[in-house]
DNA sequence: GAATTAATTGAACGTTCGTTTTATTAGTAG
DNA sequence: CTACTAATAAAACGAACGTTCAATTAATTC
């Protein structure tokens, strides 16, 4: 009825964000109880708000890290290059493996804003925007120097996102597929859908590299 | 406090249908109360269970209809050309019109999958590969005819669904764009994905049809 | 080894939930 | 006009919810 042998801080509230991701990404946020979220940590439910003061607060802080995340892989993937079809198949790729490493946060994120208050999803989608932006932006220049065929730049970056995140939904790890097949083929899914105008030199080796990155 | 004058069963069940809709899209269907939906009918709570014998009852309901609404819509829509091209084309505007209408039971469809029951969830599951399937059945028979240039057929299947879904999710009538502008402009991203080679009697036309069909 | 701090328990609070029961009134059929 | 049925209201049920609080013990500091 008090403090536990061997018990620590940072251990528990590690187990805690590890286990809510999972619990939240399988049940939905408004399924999951504090006392569910406590059981599968080995707690009782009040030793919870030693670590977040209320349930929304847990969401918004494992929301708000899936985002930082996010934008932290893009901004180390990011290319040298400033051809757009270089850029493209490095987002696709940072894209793809991201969300697939992070399946459980990523369903969290994209399911459960309208948990979040007001202000907080004004804080998240204002993140999204950001790393959307990137997307429009390469498509942009892409299209204005005639590498890239489009209608509408909005419309298409939107489209690619769907089209790359929906692998959360039916991607399995270990199973007909690995995570360098998939990618390969999202990225020649985006080159066609783009319209690109591949050459040898900046589109056939960003292929590869993504291949080869993943089979390692 | 009892029965109001001009009460009837039918208007009343049709009322809590949208109603359900409308609110379990925007709140998510854990996150609704029955007193909540009431409200919004204009009804005492109990009332709702001369209905639905059971919120889940409720929700299964708007889902099984969702589905055979789909599975309807696409047998009305399936042309008599064996062309796969033509059936693509017909496919991609009969799922991004269908889905714009209901853009609510749609989020509902997929959003809350996980609250039904294991039995009912197979049944809803069990429509959309059925569903899923047509595309897959008409993206094989392309690709066999080189009229596709496809690498793995599940995973375009797979990521053409995701990508004309997504348009729910920003899509709002009477903003940017219209319904025709969407439709055209995913079936010219669709056609560039899958690689099809065009023809002026096999493809451009059903872009046409598209537009035609929904400016009217 | 005593004092202090960190981590947790167990019990309780008030609220809300889905659902059931009973009573009551509006409409309908003879 | 009476009997019957359909549609609802009002009240209540136990269970579960997020959260708080006081007590208690483990670890750390001096």
């Amino acid at each position: 009825m008090a403090r536990t042998t061997g018990s620590d801080g940072e251990k528990t509230e590690a187990a805690v964000r590890e286990a809510a991701v999972s619990l939240i990404a399988r049940l939905g946020y408004e399924a999951m109880s504090m006392r569910q979220l406590a059981a599968e940590v080995g707690v009782q439910a009040a030793a919870l708000y030693r670590y977040f003061p209320t349930k929304e607060d847990l969401l918004f802080t494992l929301m708000r890290e899936h985002m930082e995340g996010l934008l932290k892989a893009w901004d180390t993937a990011r290319p040298a290059s400033d051809d757009a079809v270089v850029r493209l198949a490095a987002y696709v790729e940072n894209h793809i493996v991201f969300h697939i490493e992070r399946r459980h946060a990523t369903h969290v994120s994209n399911m459960e804003l309208r948990s979040l208050s007001h202000e907080r999803l004004t804080q998240i989608l204002k993140m999204r925007t950001a790393y959307e932006k990137e997307l429009r932006a390469i498509l942009r220049d892409g299209a204005e120097l005639g590498r890239f065929q489009i209608d509408d730049i909005g419309l298409t970056a939107m489209a690619l996102i769907q089209m790359m995140t929906g692998v959360i939904v039916w991607f399995r790890p270990g199973e007909r597929l690995s995570v360098a097949e998939v990618t390969s083929t999202y990225l020649s899914m985006t080159m066609r859908l783009v319209g690109a105008k591949i050459d040898a030199y900046s589109a056939a080796r960003p292929v590869e590299r993504a291949k080869d990155a993943v089979a390692l």
